[in-house]
RNA sequence: GGCUGGGUAGCUCAGCUGGUUAGAGCGCACGACUCAUAAUCGUGAGGUCGGGGGUUCGAGUCCCCCCCCAGCUACCA
């Protein structure tokens, strides 16, 4: 019972929300509520980064103000979680005032501790982007991607942060911390970064205007990475409107992120913090990418699976538990609507949906819905099966963790066939046998339930309140006599017929 | 090129420090049952564990070489 702060990554609103973004958050989120029912005091954050040269430029584009543009997306990845039931306590905004505060006081202390300075930047410019270009984004012959024209040797002034002179420090702490970053093979592939020996990186950019002011020289802006890693310390300080959780809940217990902002979070990160002499977070977890047929997904090649479609269908529920059981949490695994399709029929209708109905059915037949508070039975197929599944889950093994629970679905369906209540129900003489066969089944749901309620709120409240059991606390993850006195009728939890979505 | 992962049944994957006839889920075939969302349960087919050497009484599991896939090898967020 302890404080829990939880993070996924904050989302640029250059681009609309997509399964990715659900994808991310649907695994804090799993993890966050998780760890709510555990008893742990949980803050988890997620929110969108809205500065940067991307957005300023989209919004020139559109002919509007980088603002308008950031409140304009910002809106609609602030509608995705709810459409997720993402458990957030807030959501972050990179333009929030307090947030901006907050980033120009933490960077000014890092200032002030001596790991700033200011140098000139040089690189490969293109006059049209009116921008820099990174060595392994240019064209043959130095040529912009964009415009294909040829670009310019230049340089800017810009502020510097000294990332080098944290090379000591992260290998330490690498060492100190196996599971700082998992999985383990990105932890590697981070260290492998930082020995490879750190430079220091740009702090400011003195061209753009859509950013964070630098408040010693208001020329500049933050680079925008540093603007957006700090969210996870800023709001804190202003989540709940006069107080301060920092205190509380900092360091984080865990960063969720994608592979493809690994270095940012991993090196960079604990760097920034060690120079702004607060705590790092105890760990980063990095998950793959959801392909699409063994593609990337990319809305040029129209194989993008989109969440609202499928949630729109089937229910969020369904997404949540497609996305983190079919892929291994932590690689990279194809998705497809005919997967989907397929898990949901196969494993929620028939195999939990199908479960419930026939048990909470036979005892409403047999027992007028009333069922016996007598000791259940498999008790050796659900012992230390929780304390499992929290172990699991405390490593980030999601996947591993769900397929712990599944098996007991697949023992309770078995459980039914030994036992055949229907046969016992011919014979008054087997009535108390009934009883504990009955009570087992309602229990074993009971159980499997508040062990699923992480993955599946919406479905396994109604299942608890039909079972009138709404409790979905940790603790109760175990078979117990009486947990349950009483069923109610329940519809069908993953109905089949579901129409195919009328086409756009 | 270097580094890090990975290549195991049609598909998705488990297989810890080497040890009985290599496992699970799904899919498929056949059978059983009827409480249930025509759901469920059982049985079965079947894979030279990427390829080749080697160590060992014994290797998917260790060593060497090779092939294939993915990621990383710094300032796109």
């Amino acid at each position: 019972m302890g404080s829990f702060y939880i993070t996924t990554p904050i989302y640029y609103v250059n681009a609309a929300p997509h399964m990715g973004h659900a994808y991310t958050t649907i695994a804090a989120d799993v993890i966050a509520r998780h760890h709510r029912q555990r008893g742990d005091d949980v803050f988890f954050l997620t929110g969108v980064d809205e500065h940067g040269e991307p957005v300023a430029n989209a919004a020139e584009a559109q002919g509007m103000t980088p603002q308008a543009l950031a409140d304009l997306n910002s809106e609609r990845f602030r509608a995705l979680m709810p459409r997720l039931n993402a458990s957030n306590d807030f959501f972050i905004r990179t333009t929030d005032p307090e947030h901006k505060a907050k980033v120009q006081e933490v960077l000014t202390r890092i200032k002030d501790n001596g790991f700033v300075y200011k140098d000139h930047y040089e690189g490969w410019y293109c006059p049209r982007c009116a921008d820099f270009k990174s060595e392994n984004e240019i064209e043959d012959s130095n040529r912009c991607p964009i415009h294909h024209i040829e670009l310019t040797r230049e340089q800017e002034e810009n502020y510097f942060f000294k990332l080098s002179a944290f090379q000591e420090r992260l290998e330490q702490l690498y060492a100190d911390n196996p599971d700082f970053v998992g999985p383990r093979h990105r932890a590697n592939e981070a260290l492998a970064f930082i020995k490879g020996g750190l430079q220091d990186v740009s702090l400011s950019r003195a061209k753009l205007t859509w950013g964070v002011e630098v408040p010693w020289d208001t020329e500049h802006v933050f680079y925008v990475w540093f603007d957006a890693l700090l969210n996870y310390y800023t709001a804190l300080s202003y989540a709940r409107p006069g107080e301060d959780l920092t205190e509380k809940f900092w360091p984080p217990q865990l960063h969720v992120i994608g592979k493809d902002i690994l270095k940012f979070h991993a090196v960079f990160w604990p760097a920034l913090l060690m120079a702004a002499d607060l705590p790092v977070p105890e760990r980063i977890y990095i998950h793959g990418y959801l392909l699409m047929d063994g593609e990337k997904m990319s809305k040029s090649l129209g194989n993008v699976l989109d969440p609202l479609v499928v949630i729109d269908r089937f229910g969020t529920d369904a997404l949540r538990h497609y996305v983190l059981r079919d892929v291994t949490f932590g690689q990279d695994g194809s998705v497809s609507t005919e997967a989907f399709e397929q898990r949901y029929e196969s494993e929620l209708a028939n195999g939990l949906g199908n479960l419930a109905s026939r048990c909470i059915a036979m005892v409403r037949k047999y027992r007028d819905g009333a069922v016996p508070a007598v000791q259940p039975e498999l008790r050796e197929d659900f012992d230390g099966l929780a304390g499992e599944v929290a172990a699991l889950i405390d490593r980030a093994e999601l996947t591993p963790a769900l397929e712990l629970v599944w098996e007991r679905v697949r023992r309770l369906n078995r459980y039914v066939e030994e036992t055949a209540p229907w046969t016992l129900a011919n014979d008054p003489a087997n009535a108390e046998r009934l009883d504990v066969v009955l009570a087992t089944l309602v229990e074993g749901l009971r159980v499997v339930a508040v062990l699923l309620a992480s993955v599946l709120p919406e479905t396994t409240e109604k299942l608890l309140a039909t079972l009138g059991a709404p409790d979905t606390a940790y603790a109760g993850a175990t078979l117990t006599a009486g947990t349950v006195a009483q069923v109610q009728a329940l519809a069908p939890l993953f109905p089949k017929d579901i129409p195919a979505a009328a086409p756009a």
